[in-house]
RNA sequence: GCCGGAAUCGUCUAGUGGCAAUGACAGGAGACUGUAAAUCUCCCGCGGUAACGCUUCGUAGGUUCGAGUCCUACUUCCGGCA
């Protein structure tokens, strides 16, 4: 019995771009596919049918924040994270392992997933003093974000979270290293990361073993590579994980824009073709989607979308826009007139502008389903640009037009 | 009419002899990539990229090396008494 089935229906001729279905017990993800964030158990600002109604096929969450809010057993005791938040289509949990670094190095750097060494983030690399994350061997402890108390988050306490939360897909626990953390730091990471995969799998397989026993369905793995920019790192990580039993796999890690393309693929050309592989928490520049693709991606999760809505920064086909700008305020036109999105269809960005200046709850919830949907659905016109084999000439126009002379390093089209 | 109080950036406000002058809001812009995030950063008297220059704290005088801060008059507003 198997927790998931992955079936590659198409392939990018010279590239290693792929088609495919992820099949779980909440139904099927076309892939490549894009993940729309819900980290607390919700989509901020939107409920399940507005997600559904813009196309998101599946729900990430996340185990730190639920171990901590409500709990995991009360999310075990509703019935599982799906029927907890009445949503009834394949779901996935990160391990809490991203926290590790964000609320580790990161902590109080205004700093995510993406360094920009070129603004002088130099400090990520360092320890800071008032992070609430130490790490050992044994797993990571954290002070609680919320009220200070201390955890301690260990791979097996993680699949254990992982499980009773329920989702179909669980990530292992890993260790998100800072960006400019040197290479012996590096290589004792990944080593560490491998080592509590490993443990991860074991705890992973005894909990499934139970669900068997029970009748239930089974829940997913993926091993998540490290090994930061290093080729030599990300291939032997990519080498580990891939020899062993994970259903799929996640990426993760902290890039520089523009060096997705080549770290995404040195892992793809070392991990087993047949599984599906996840690039954690990228998706914010269209640039992103198009190269994690290429590069043989299958799934994406990435916050920014809702994020940025909130903060009133929208994606257009000719180029982001701040909708809260003065320009906008008696602009009675569309966000964006090619878009399909409910927003779109309905609302001018005279509209949205008026709401987000005026604080009110509406505008982030009709500017989270434009933004939820342009990436969503860039991603499904990619999906099926590689089954029209038309994946270079979409790249092309698409990139093209959104950057203008802009391009991001590392884009070449 | 008399007595008392008050007048500072679009708004509210700090300021008690050495400040172009505090904070908040409003306004202008930028950032945001496994959500510590409806958050953060910058600008916000005029000119200048800047150093810097100029003009300011109701109005007009005065005291002082120096006044938003002290004095006088006036104006307006708010109380109270008539």
């Amino acid at each position: 019995m198997k927790a998931l089935e992955f079936d590659i229906t198409h392939r990018l001729d010279g590239t290693l771009a792929r088609a495919g279905v992820i099949k779980t017990p909440h139904g099927d993800i076309q892939t490549p596919a894009f993940i729309v964030g819900g980290t607390k158990a919700t989509v901020k600002t939107l409920n399940v049918e507005q997600v559904k109604a813009l196309g998101g096929q599946s729900i990430l969450a996340n185990t730190y924040h639920l171990m901590l809010r409500p709990g995991a057993d009360i999310v075990e005791q509703a019935g599982g994270l799906g029927k907890f938040m009445n949503y009834d289509g394949p779901t996935f949990t990160d391990s809490g392992g991203f926290q590790v670094f964000s609320l580790g190095v990161a902590y109080k750097k205004g700093i995510d997933a993406v360094a920009h060494t070129e603004k002088g983030d130099a400090t990520l690399a360092k320890k800071s003093a008032d992070q609430l994350v130490k790490i050992t061997a044994k797993g990571a402890h954290f002070r609680s974000h919320l009220d200070g108390q201390k955890l301690l988050m260990t791979p097996e306490s993680s699949m254990e979270l992982q499980h009773k939360i329920g989702a179909d897909i669980h990530m292992a626990f890993d260790e998100c290293p800072a960006p400019l953390a040197d290479h012996d730091y590096l290589i004792e990471a990944v080593d560490r990361t491998h080592a509590w995969a490993e443990r991860c799998l074991v705890r992973h397989n005894e909990l499934n073993a139970q669900h068997e026993e029970r009748g239930e369905p089974l829940q997913a793995l993926f091993g998540v590579v490290q090994g930061a920019r290093s080729e030599e790192l990300r291939k032997k990580s990519a080498s580990f994980l891939g020899e062993r039993d994970f259903d799929g796999y996640g990426i993760g890690g902290v890039f520089e824009p523009g060096e997705i393309s080549s770290v995404v693929r040195w892992i793809d050309e070392t991990l087993p073709e047949d599984k599906p592989r996840h690039l954690l928490g990228m998706g914010a520049q269209p640039a992103d989607l198009f190269l994690g693709i290429e590069y043989g991606i299958d799934t994406f999760d990435c916050v920014a979308p809702t994020r940025q809505a909130r903060n009133g920064s929208l994606y257009t086909y000719d180029g982001r826009i701040n909708i809260r700008n003065q320009q906008y305020m008696t602009d009675f036109t569309p966000i964006d007139a090619e878009c399909d999105c409910y927003t779109c269809q309905n609302y001018t960005r005279a509209y949205v502008n008026h709401l987000l200046r005026s604080d009110e709850m509406l505008g982030f919830t009709l500017a989270s389903i434009h933004n939820e949907r342009f990436v969503v659905s860039t991603v499904d016109r990619i999906r099926q640009s590689i089954i029209d084999n038309t994946f270079f000439e979409y790249k092309k126009s698409f990139l093209e037009r959104y950057y203008k002379d802009k391009l991001p390093a590392g884009v070449t089209l």
